[in-house]
DNA sequence: ACCGTACTACGATGGCTATCGTACGAGTCG
DNA sequence: CGACTCGTACGATAGCCATCGTAGTACGGT
């Protein structure tokens, strides 16, 4: 088989009725949270988790990522040895029109005014 | 004096610049903060502290109201013998427009959903 | 088969925090 | 003044959480 089973390793995510707000954003209240995924929302496309270069270690990177998933503000699939992450757009949009939007725009206003590079 | 000297008792607030998005969502990630948040936006007017029937002590209504001060979320300003409590709708639009107003729709769409009454 | 890479699991740790109870200060009314 | 209401301060407690390190699993290439 050249499609690799990938089917093995298939993580939990909440249904899309199953997300709530207050998690969302206690999710987005931690720094590193809201850079991973500020950046997501930069690239379009899905984004493995060794792209990201956060200060710190890889387990604390793991645990972001998996707060992240279980929040349902993102999507991890697994693509071989590496996790493709993508942000859950629709399901975000469909719940709460306009928030991730106006979240993402408040985050780049503020890390343009406070000189955090890595806007857009 | 007929006028009380409410002068001795002010509260500190973050000024518009010292805001942070990630405290903002960390306050408004608690559910009991949330609906706080919730009540004071329905009322454009300001709210006594005492107005709100929460399912908790006081001391622990008075520690939410001050998170929520503290991550310039509300404005503070005794009254005589009462608190009241005030949206910082200004500072929040500044910094951060079409946040709020994404956040509350959210919170009430959630509510709805959920038949947490209590929404608009 | 072997190794390297990518990510995970588990345990530990220090810090934050939501909650409570009690005791207190500030203000109003009689 | 005295009593009552509103809210605060402080201490305690229990739970969560961000972080780390180490050891382990899964997958892909050689």
């Amino acid at each position: 088989m050249t499609t690799t089973a990938t089917g093995s390793r298939v993580l939990p995510h909440p249904a899309r009725e199953e997300i709530r707000l207050e998690a969302v954003l206690h999710a987005l209240s931690d720094p590193m949270r809201l850079r991973i995924v500020r950046d997501l929302a930069r690239d379009e496309d899905e984004l493995s988790c060794s792209y990201f270069d956060l200060p710190v270690t890889k387990s604390t990177t793991t645990h972001h990522f998996r707060v992240l998933r279980e929040a349902g503000v993102i999507r991890q699939v697994y693509r071989g040895t590496a996790k493709m992450n993508g942000l859950r757009r629709d399901d975000l949009d469909a719940l709460f029109p306009g928030l991730l939007d106006a979240l993402l725009d408040a985050a780049g206003r503020q890390a343009a005014r406070l000189g955090t590079a890595g806007d857009a």
